[in-house]
RNA sequence: CGGGAGAUGGCAGAGCGGUUGAAUGCACUGGUCUUGAAAACCAGCGAGGGUAAUACCUCCGGGAGUUCGAAUCUCCCUCUCCCGGCCA
């Protein structure tokens, strides 16, 4: 969530920031407008409150003095009645604002570049070259091995659910157990989380309300599928402060995720590319505000250096204010060459959201005497189900047969 | 899913309907003492809003109600715990 106070007082700097997010300025406007009244109308309540308890702790005394009570009753009733006009006002007001608060995404940091979409994304570095074959390489869904089953995924679900099969299965096992093993060495404790979220969990990350359309809903209950870790992992500490002496808190957790991908009807229909449910290994951070920047970079790093030790060629890149995430105030993606295809596709984004998820998820730590709001950080270590095309792909030998990276042998 | 109990500050745990934002203990922070530490003693110690700082307002799971006044009474919801059934 914004920071209304900041809005309030610097609307030209956020409104202009966040035109690369494409928030019209009219939002922000109404936003401002409503905080502005709010504050006027509470400030109105919270005298005539002033004024009722005082009153009300007259009764105490006028009792003992035996004093007619009647007139200050009838004094009280009429207050009652115009602070709870007010208290409606002011409840309706904060409703409004929360509404609209609520669905406005973060500032992007002044270092994301403008731009429309993933074709302005900044390249930052590329990271080992790619392979070259001595024939034409397949995609992989292309490559006959029997690691792949999309039929049957089909037969028991729906389209883009896959079944793995063989050496397939093995090497997602394989993945996940090495990825939380590198993690691990990397500073970042594991966790295992539930796959289901309430509604105040997903809105603490940015998920709700603007986005229950992406998400799977489980039918007569108040819960959803995670479309990531991230919701659960971070909000492990909504409502909580943190003692300063445990931050930063780093975390790497395993999950399913579940994702509708409503609205990309058409991409990526074929293959292990987008799915409803895959696999992946996440990176959480909380931090204070002025590590937080040393800690993105850790987790860019602990990301790279993982498909590094893979041997596998990548390259990192600066989103873009149009492509950012909701929450996010900055992304780096990791993308990994396939050959099938002949380009780079994601495979990791790391982002630092700053202190928007955690204002909504009121995520605090102590210093000295204030509670000041933390920095949340996420990102996949890497998505196992693209990490398998990326091994197929990469690794791929004329024969359809796959060479399993050396590091992984021990993991089968 | 059926039966019972409960939900109060970081935790534990009090709380006649009227200075109770809340006793007490633990934890924590600062100080005295000590070569240092522990112990002991003294002091501080919930959150949000508001303010230059005070004032001041809100919050005792959530919502509605009774009352001049509710953590305290009534109703609804949610959650937790114990017992029973089912089950990895």
């Amino acid at each position: 969530m914004l920071d209304i106070k900041l809005l309030q007082n610097n609307f030209d700097e956020i409104s202009k920031k966040l035109k690369k997010k494409k928030v019209p300025e009219e939002t922000l406007n109404e936003l401002k407008e409503i905080s502005i009244e709010l504050k006027k109308e509470r400030k109105k309540l919270e005298f005539l409150q002033a004024e009722q308890n005082n009153n009300s702790k007259m009764f105490k005394i006028y009792i003992k003095e035996k004093k007619n009570l009647d007139k200050h009753k009838i004094e009280l009733l009429k207050n009652k009645e115009k602070i709870a006009e007010l208290n409606g006002k002011v409840r309706e007001l904060e409703e409004k604002l929360s509404k609209i608060a609520n669905i406005v995404p973060n500032i992007p940091l002044e270092s994301v570049p403008y731009g429309e979409d993933e074709s302005e994304n900044i390249e930052l570095s590329l990271i080992l070259a790619p392979p070259l074959f001595n024939f034409t390489p397949k995609e992989h869904w292309e490559i006959d091995n029997g690691w792949l089953d999309f039929k049957r995924g089909v037969k028991l679900a729906k389209s883009r659910f896959t079944v793995l099969k063989h050496d397939g299965a093995k090497l997602s096992r394989a993945l996940i157990n090495y990825m939380l093993d590198f993690n691990t060495k990397y500073g970042f404790s594991e966790v295992c989380v539930p796959f289901l979220a309430n509604r105040e969990t997903l809105r603490g990350t940015g998920q709700l309300p603007k986005f229950e359309n992406d998400l799977f809903k489980i039918e007569d209950e108040d819960l959803f599928l995670i479309p990531t870790a991230e919701v659960p992992v971070t909000n492990l500490f909504q409502n909580e402060i943190i003692d300063q002496n445990e931050l930063p808190i780093k975390i790497t957790c395993y999950s399913e995720c579940f994702r509708k991908e409503a609205g990309s009807a058409g991409r990526d229909t074929r293959g292990l590319i987008r799915q409803h449910q895959f696999s992946k290994v996440e990176l959480v951070s909380i931090a204070k505000p002025e590590e937080s920047e040393e800690i993105f970079n850790l987790m860019v790093n602990c990301a790279s250096d993982l498909l590094t030790s893979l041997g596998l060629a990548h390259r990192k890149v600066m989103l873009c204010g149009g492509d950012l995430g909701f929450s996010a105030a900055k992304t780096v993606d990791l993308e990994v060459w396939l050959p099938g295809q002949n380009r780079y596709r994601e495979i990791s984004s790391i982002s630092n959201t700053l202190d928007f998820q955690a204002r909504r998820a009121k995520i605090r730590y102590k210093d000295g005497k204030k509670n000041r709001l933390v920095h949340t950080l996420n990102g996949s270590s890497l998505a196992i189900g693209r990490t398998i095309v990326a091994i197929m792909e990469n690794f791929q030998c004329k024969d359809g047969t796959i060479k399993i990276p050396e590091i992984l042998k021990d993991y089968m």
